[in-house]
DNA sequence: GCAAGGTC
């Protein structure tokens, strides 16, 4: 049985198995117990996913934005790869004496590798049950779990020697629901799940086409843009849509004059606020002519006054999205239900009941918990129930010390009030509305009064003020004391708030509930909008060009209508009426043409940049000269910082995250370019030099990263150590990240570590373990051979041909072994050590300075940090 | 470096 979440595989087997489960602790949980399937005997196991087991993507051929041209990407083959989610908790051992967490300091989490996890936990079972969210993207998670878990199966479960494979349909975590579900198990269903691949493909396709072609397109020819990549997406371009929309409005809008008449009165010493019944008119003399019709009427009489009770309704359930954050952090603690649901009306066996009398003893909302149970709950109105999950309400009685204070606790009070508000009777109002006439024109004036407050005893802020209209009846006359034209103008919009935004995405269906906030981000991050004071989203300079060129070029690719399109596409393979391949199929085609059409017509979207954005020509300061041209290059300081040569009309790309500056005046021995010294940002601030040109040609483009945590140096193109050049021949082009050979560390990794160029080190992100290494290597790996003294693990060091230390070198050419030792703990390793390709097992050569065996047993593993006299530096001078 | 969808 596979769910979707640890916690819920756990919630799902306490409940199937009564209390009698074991638990093991492994990647990822498993539970097993006993009970009975089907009128038989049977043991369980119950396990989980972290979310989708897959992504897609493009095949590798397909990644290098240089050498694919977009278009290309229409036809492109996809794969699905392994998502690798990180295991949760990962940190919770890692923290500081003081008790503070240290991420710097932690090694990256584990992976999870739920394929391995899903075959290894699923082989001989004879049945699987699917217990994943019941929406399609749950559907689609089903039959990845399938493609692991039914391969390693035992044939006897289903007939015809098919393993049997069930799908249980609930929506809460609750034992009455689980137990229906296990007694009513369904097939899965397939045209769900492929709708959702169909989906996929097409976001993946459309999304990373049109995004790396207008990214290459604007950042080749504009340096203020401060973006380092210009997305474009189904989902974030529609809600940068709503916000530019809105500001096009707000710029645009003419503000017009309007008059109203306005007549004063009172009764019993009461004013009335009288309403005129045409509102406002936006001619002067028309509303003139009116208010001097009342005036001399001098009075208005009553024409009618009528009363009716008026009821505030309960609220719906609680939904998502504004509280997701908070929330999650009380779900996870066990006090709130899953906060990530659409629904808002509770389903037909929701325990209602049980969850307010479950609040019976709370010290805030105990008494009225009590009293609602007493007089009996009333079943909310309206609402929808998506299915996924029941409404958000609390699941156990917490109070403010218990959770303390703070956010969390206006949270779980607002939820707690929320769902005793929802199942409490309607506030009931008595509304008097009054209607006068005067000089032929007709006012209004209405008042209300509190009769039964109900939701709002327990809701306050959804009170309304009680506001008596004073005794009224119809004949009456009432002088009037002024008669006021009022003058106003009409006003724009303001700008959407998140909430408006949130709104709008959700009519639209923009995104889900879990990935609407993700969106919104996204547009932040990208600098296409900013939040401003009360929550609101202005589109930025970029954010407004980018749309108004979309809306030349072809408005349909920013309107939500396309997403709506897909939408629309996809339905028809959940349900089963049109084939997901002649769906995709044709939908490529339509955004194939789309796309085609806006590459075709990029200069409507470039004539708004133009006007909007400096050209790199008239941008950044001059540095480094181009080895072409031998002028200077611009350097654009905005991200992501590069360089242009207005001459050769040249973008080069440069590392970011630090500071730029000349390298000695010195120039690239292959090309002619100026080389430069990068620094890091930050405490380190780790500096090393490279060539511009170098570091944008193959195999180095882009190659030397800095501080990416756990891929240092990731694709190569490490500088040489004798000269600043990250191409030259001695430098290091194969390097990586290997388990740390000090028996003593308890999983870590050591890198070879970039920015102490040109020393290479080898350094541990867990335990003290770092060792420099001998200058001219190629390679240096962990091999799976250990030291017989200390059990440390030995080096792999490759030297290329020709390229081996003059101490090495003629030992290699006679073939004869060398000795070595172990880089933990300094003992020499004979055997293991001998020259073979220019490879040598060794940490150090051992010989003719004597250092024999049993000399500086200084070990390098945990603790040499402690020793002051071992200098790191000093390992490989010998070479 | 890219989409959107799960999840932590």
């Amino acid at each position: 049985m596979v769910a979707e979440k640890p916690s819920l595989s756990q919630s799902i087997a306490h409940i199937l198995s009564e209390g009698r489960m074991a638990s093991r602790r492994a990647a990822l949980d498993v539970h097993e117990f006993d009970g009975r399937f089907r009128g038989q005997a049977a043991r369980f196991k119950m396990t989980s996913v972290i979310g989708h087991v897959y992504s897609i993507d493009f095949t590798a051929a397909f990644n290098s934005w240089d050498k694919v041209d977009p278009a290309q990407l229409y036809d492109a083959p996809t794969i699905k790869q392994e998502a690798n989610p990180k295991v949760a908790g990962a940190y919770a051992g890692c923290r500081l004496p003081r008790g503070r967490l240290h991420r710097a300091a932690c090694p990256a989490p584990p992976q999870a590798h739920v394929c391995e996890h899903l075959q290894r936990e699923g082989r001989g079972m004879d049945v699987l049950v699917l217990w994943l969210d019941c929406d399609r993207e749950g559907e689609n998670i089903c039959f990845e779990v399938m493609d692991n878990v039914v391969p390693y199966m035992s044939r006897r479960g289903g007939g015809g020697g098919q393993p049997s494979v069930l799908r249980a349909r609930f929506s809460a975590i609750t034992a009455p629901e689980i137990r229906a579900a296990m007694n009513n198990l369904v097939s899965p269903n397939e045209a769900e799940a492929l709708a959702v691949d169909a989906r996929q493909e097409l976001d993946l396709r459309v999304g990373v086409s049109f995004t790396r072609f207008q990214t290459r397109f604007f950042q080749g020819r504009y340096g203020n843009l401060d973006a380092s990549v210009i997305s474009y997406g189904p989902c974030q371009t529609p809600t940068l849509n709503f916000c530019v929309e809105r500001h096009q409005t707000i710029v645009s809008f003419q503000p017009e004059p309007f008059w109203s008449v306005r007549p004063r009165a009172s009764k019993a010493g009461v004013p009335l606020e009288l309403e005129w019944d045409k509102g406002r008119v936006f001619d002067q003399d028309v509303g003139a002519m009116y208010a001097g019709l009342v005036r001399e009427a001098k009075r208005l009489r009553v024409v009618d006054v009528s009363e009716k009770e008026d009821r505030k309704p309960r609220p719906h359930g609680l939904n998502t999205v504004e509280m997701l954050k908070v929330a999650e952090r009380l779900y996870t603690s066990g006090y709130l239900s899953y906060p990530r649901t659409e629904s808002s009306a509770y389903p037909p066996n929701f325990d209602i009941v049980g969850n307010v009398a479950a609040l019976r003893n709370h010290p805030v909302y105990g008494a009225y918990a009590s009293s609602l149970l007493q007089q009996g709950i009333k079943h909310p109105q309206g609402g929808t129930d998506v299915g996924d999950h029941p409404p958000i309400t609390p699941v156990r009685s917490a109070t403010e010390a218990e959770l303390g204070g703070g956010d969390p606790w206006r949270l779980y009070d607002f939820v707690a009030r929320h769902f005793l508000g929802s199942v409490s009777p309607d506030a009931v109002y008595r509304k008097t509305k009054a209607t006068f006439e005067g000089g032929g024109e007709t006012f209004s004036a209405s008042g209300s009064v509190a009769v039964k407050p109900g939701f709002t005893a327990i809701m306050p802020w959804r009170a309304t003020q009680s506001e008596p209209l004073p005794p009224l009846s119809p004949g009456e006359f009432l002088t009037l004391t002024e008669v006021e034209l009022y003058q106003g103008r009409t006003s724009p919009p303001d700008y959407l708030t998140e909430a408006d935004l949130i709104g709008l995405m959700e009519k639209h269906g923009i995104g889900t509930d879990a990935s609407i906030p993700v969106h919104i981000n996204n547009i932040c991050e990208r600098n296409y909008v900013s939040i401003q004071a009360g929550r609101k989203v202005v589109p930025t300079e970029l954010g407004i060009t980018l749309i108004r060129g979309y809306q030349l070029i072809d408005p349909e690719l920013c309107k939500p209508q396309v997403r709506a399109h897909v939408e629309g596409q996809i339905d028809l393979i959940a349900k089963g009426k049109a084939d997901k391949e002649a769906v995709v199929a044709h939908t490529v085609e339509q955004f194939r043409a789309k796309f085609l059409f806006f590459v075709g017509h990029i200069t409507r979207m470039d004539s708004l940049f133009e006007a909007s954005f400096s050209p790199l020509a008239s941008s950044g300061k001059p540095l480094s000269k181009c080895g072409k041209c031998r002028r200077y290059m611009k350097y654009i300081s905005a991200r992501p910082q590069r360089l242009y040569c207005n001459t050769c009309e040249e973008v080069l790309a440069l590392p970011q995250g630090g500071t730029i500056k000349l390298y000695k005046s010195l120039v690239c021995p292959l090309d002619g370019y100026e080389l430069l010294l990068f620094s890091l940002s930050g405490q380190d601030g780790k500096t090393f030099p490279l060539c511009p040109f170098c570091y944008n040609s193959p195999p180095f483009e882009g190659a030397v990263k800095v501080g990416v945590e756990g891929a240092v140096g990731s694709k190569a193109g490490m500088p040489c150590s004798t000269c600043p050049h990250p191409t030259c021949p001695h430098s290091l082009a194969q390097h990586g990240v290997f388990p740390c050979p000090n028996p003593g560390c308890q999983g870590g990794t050591v890198v070879l570590d970039p920015v102490s160029a040109p020393k290479w080190r080898l350094d541990c992100n867990r335990c003290n373990f770092l060792m420099y290494l001998p200058a001219n290597l190629h390679s240096a790996k962990v091999t799976k051979d250990t030291c017989e003294d200390c059990g440390g693990r030995l080096l792999d060091l490759d030297w290329r041909k020709g390229s081996l230390p003059p101490a090495l070198g003629p030992l290699a050419q006679d073939g004869s072994a060398l000795s070595g030792v172990c880089p933990v703990c300094d003992e020499e390793v004979a055997t293991l050590c001998e020259v073979k390709h220019g490879h040598a097992f060794a940490a150090r050569r051992m010989g003719p300075r004597g250092r024999g065996r049993g000399r500086g047993r200084r070990g390098r593993g945990r603790g040499r940090g402690r020793d002051k006299n071992f200098d790191p530096r000093m390992s490989f001078r010998d070479f």
